[in-house]
DNA sequence: GAATATTTCCC
DNA sequence: GGAAATATT
């Protein structure tokens, strides 16, 4: 190590001083600076939303209060280019080393390689470490080497891995400051005036900051956790973790999550407790479930934005911007769907069961494109968290391979006598129905005349009707899908007859390229160039101001954006580093199908940096996750396709509706977008 | 207790 | 909708 310089730890959404291994590297390594940097503009449409932001307000405050517990501080920079804030930073600090811990979003993947490479260019020396996950993504595959497709095979793979997690890191009791006398910090804004009234009232439900992360494990673990199972189809529960924001912000580990119930669960298997340890068993699916998303993050990078599987690349989405309305305020008529719209609008949050009936809702019996409803919970979310809202989404949509079929829908009627039998969860949200009888209270419309009178409720006027039916809505989605084959099956012989080659690709999942088309009304200005204004945007429940006729022409325009991304994201990696091609993989042809080729990743492996090689190297590839391999998104450089699903056997198993209609089951090849153009 | 109805749960 | 768990006969 060379002597002198300090180290950069560079925070991100690892807002904890304890378990954090960029940080425990920067300390051994001698004086740390360390730092923020907030470019929100980097994040294009995904602008985090107002909760959002005013968590990560809180939560850098409490960071720099504990670093200043052992004597150093928290650096923040106001950025629009991270990367040369980075060597800024450097530069004003004389540092020779740089430390942060992995993100597995598409973004951050692009971003972090682009760090790696020009902080090296300039002689700092970087590593990066896994903090976010119990294994990398890399590490989890198939005895083949390759990435699982579906979430309980990857589960089953993680919680039999040959070696445990990590065992965490305690947090520092000193940290040796670097100077930073000329490297000044910005002040950050993280709300605007407006916004100020709504955020207060979050206070009072929520303590950001990686102490009271570490308090809330503790409360859930002691306490709602062994009754996790019996209590988890209650929507109105205060019987979940509330671990999500905390989580997000990776104001916890993961490892420590998991290593304490753990614990737990070994204590109950001896007690003999089986629903304790059936609790621990599902809660800690919910773990998984966070690190599928960031696993599929990882293999597919386009998740966030397109289906996994191609099959509903015809889909004539309803784009009614009423019904879009209609649903962010609560006001569908269905009263489950409507009451957990209000409590996300009012407090950020929903269980997780109540995400799905709305999100269900959303997509199967609105018929909204899913991108739309995605996008609004990134807005409205406080643990908005774009891997686990994308897998999420996809889920619901039925575009991932193990998601649930498209052409089925839930009665939020049924759903509500389930997760709410006593409704007392629409009483809350809702409180106009708050006088209904539990007979009628998720159906109200079927409620006697003379019911609805004492009940102070006017049907159509103080609540709505239902917006659409579900027989109805049943019926349109069949005729959405006849329609959808219909298509398919024309461009599908119009490509084989060579007339339009691979028409579709770009039209694919059309209105659902959400950027900037559903913003919502006032500003048409991209975010970057008016950060000012569009922060307004969040703030209150707006229409989109596309019409659907212009939405249908933007189309094409944003699959142009989205190849312009593409490419410039290809320029950022240079061909001839980041090949790491397996043998026997390189060699498919497009359109000649294999089972689950999908290596679009590489892995660098750095050996030059390994400090801690020989140490560990005798035991398993352990060594690997530490420090010395960085996710690398190299597109380009990867000569096989990626026509993921086409073994059959495998994916059809797991979906009957796939079966019914084999020649859908291919990840959608984006990798050929900006060659069709 | 095996055969059979019924309910539950799918990321 | 269907596998799997659970209840019923």
């Amino acid at each position: 190590m060379s002597a002198g310089g300090c180290s950069i730890v560079w925070f991100r959404r690892d807002l904890r001083i304890e378990d954090n291994p960029a940080l425990a590297a920067g300390v051994r390594a001698g004086a740390v600076v360390a730092v923020f940097i907030w470019a929100p503009e980097e994040e294009g449409n995904y602008y985090p939303g107002r909760v959002s932001r005013w968590w990560l307000k809180q939560s850098l405050a409490h960071l720099d209060s504990s670093l200043r517990s052992v004597r150093t501080s928290l650096v923040t920079k106001r950025s629009t280019d991270t990367v040369s804030t980075l060597l800024e930073v450097v530069k004003s600090t004389g540092a020779t080393k740089l430390f942060f811990n992995h993100l597995y979003d598409p973004l951050s993947l692009v971003r972090d390689h682009r760090a790696k490479e020009v902080l090296t260019a300039h002689g700092v020396a970087v590593r990066s470490f896994n903090a976010d996950l119990l294994y990398e993504p890399w590490d989890v595959t198939d005895v083949q080497g390759r990435p699982f497709s579906t979430f309980s095979e990857f589960w089953e793979r993680c919680l039999s891995m040959p070696y445990d997690p990590e065992a965490p890191l305690l947090p520092p009791k000193r940290i040796i400051s670097g100077d930073v006398s000329k490297c000044h910090s910005d002040t950050l804004i993280f709300e605007d005036e407006s916004e100020k009234a709504s955020n207060a009232l979050l206070a009072r439900a929520w303590s950001p900051g990686w102490s009271n992360a570490d308090r809330a494990l503790t409360t859930f673990i002691n306490g709602p956790l062994i009754e996790y199972s019996k209590n988890r189809r209650k929507a109105d529960s205060a019987t979940t973790s509330f671990l999500s924001p905390h989580l997000h912000f990776g104001e916890v580990s993961v490892r420590k999550v998991f290593h304490l119930v753990r614990i737990k669960q070994v204590l109950w298997a001896n007690e003999g407790n089986k629903a304790g340890e059936e609790s621990v068993n599902l809660f800690l699916k919910s773990i998984g479930l966070r690190e599928y998303s960031r696993y599929m993050s990882f293999n597919h990078p386009y998740s966030h934005e397109r289906p996994l599987l191609g099959h509903l690349k015809f889909f004539p989405w309803v784009v009614d911007e009423g019904y879009f309305k209609a649903w962010r305020q609560g006001r569908t008529g269905y009263p489950l769907v409507d009451a957990g719209m209000r409590e996300l609008w009012a407090t950020g949050w929903l269980h997780d069961r109540i995400r799905v009936v709305v999100s269900s809702f959303f997509v199967k019996v609105l018929q909204l494109p899913w991108r739309w409803g995605m996008k609004y919970f990134w807005d409205t979310l406080l643990d908005a968290d774009l891997e686990s809202d994308a897998l999420g989404w996809q889920y619901i949509s039925g575009t991932l391979p193990d998601g649930r079929e498209f052409d089925r829908i839930d009665h939020p009627q049924l759903e509500g006598y389930k997760f709410d039998p006593n409704g007392e969860y629409v009483r809350r949200w809702l409180p106009e129905l708050a006088r209904l009888p539990t007979e009628w209270i998720h159906h109200p419309w079927n409620a006697p005349e003379s019911v609805l009178q004492a009940a102070g409720i006017e049907l159509g006027s103080n609540y709505p009707l239902p917006i659409v039916g579900i027989d109805a809505a049943k019926a349109r989605l069949e005729r959405a899908l006849s329609e959808m084959w219909q298509q398919e099956a024309a461009s599908r012989a119009a490509i084989e007859n060579g007339t339009e080659e691979g028409l579709g690709d770009s039209f694919d999942s059309a209105p659902t390229a959400f950027p900037q088309d559903v913003q919502m009304e006032e500003s048409h200005e991209p975010i970057r160039n008016n950060p000012h204004t569009t922060n307004r945007r969040y703030e209150d429940q707006m229409v989109p101001s596309m019409t659907s006729s212009l939405l249908r022409l933007e189309v094409e325009e944003t699959s142009l954006d989205f190849r312009n991304l593409a490419q410039d994201s290809r320029t950022e990696v240079p061909r001839n580093v980041n090949v790491h091609q397996e043998p026997g993989r390189e060699e498919v042809t497009p359109n000649v199908q294999r089972p689950n080729n999908v290596p679009r990743f590489n892995i660098i492996r750095d050996v030059g940096d390994a400090e801690d090689s020989t140490a560990e190297s005798s035991s398993s590839n352990r060594r690997e996750r530490d420090g010395i391999v960085v996710p690398v998104w190299a597109p380009s450089t990867s000569g096989y396709s990626e026509q993921y699903v086409s073994d059959e056997n495998r994916i059809g198993n797991s979906s009957s509706y796939l079966q019914r209609h084999p020649q859908t089951h291919q990840i959608i090849n984006w990798r050929r977008l900006p060659q069709t153009g």
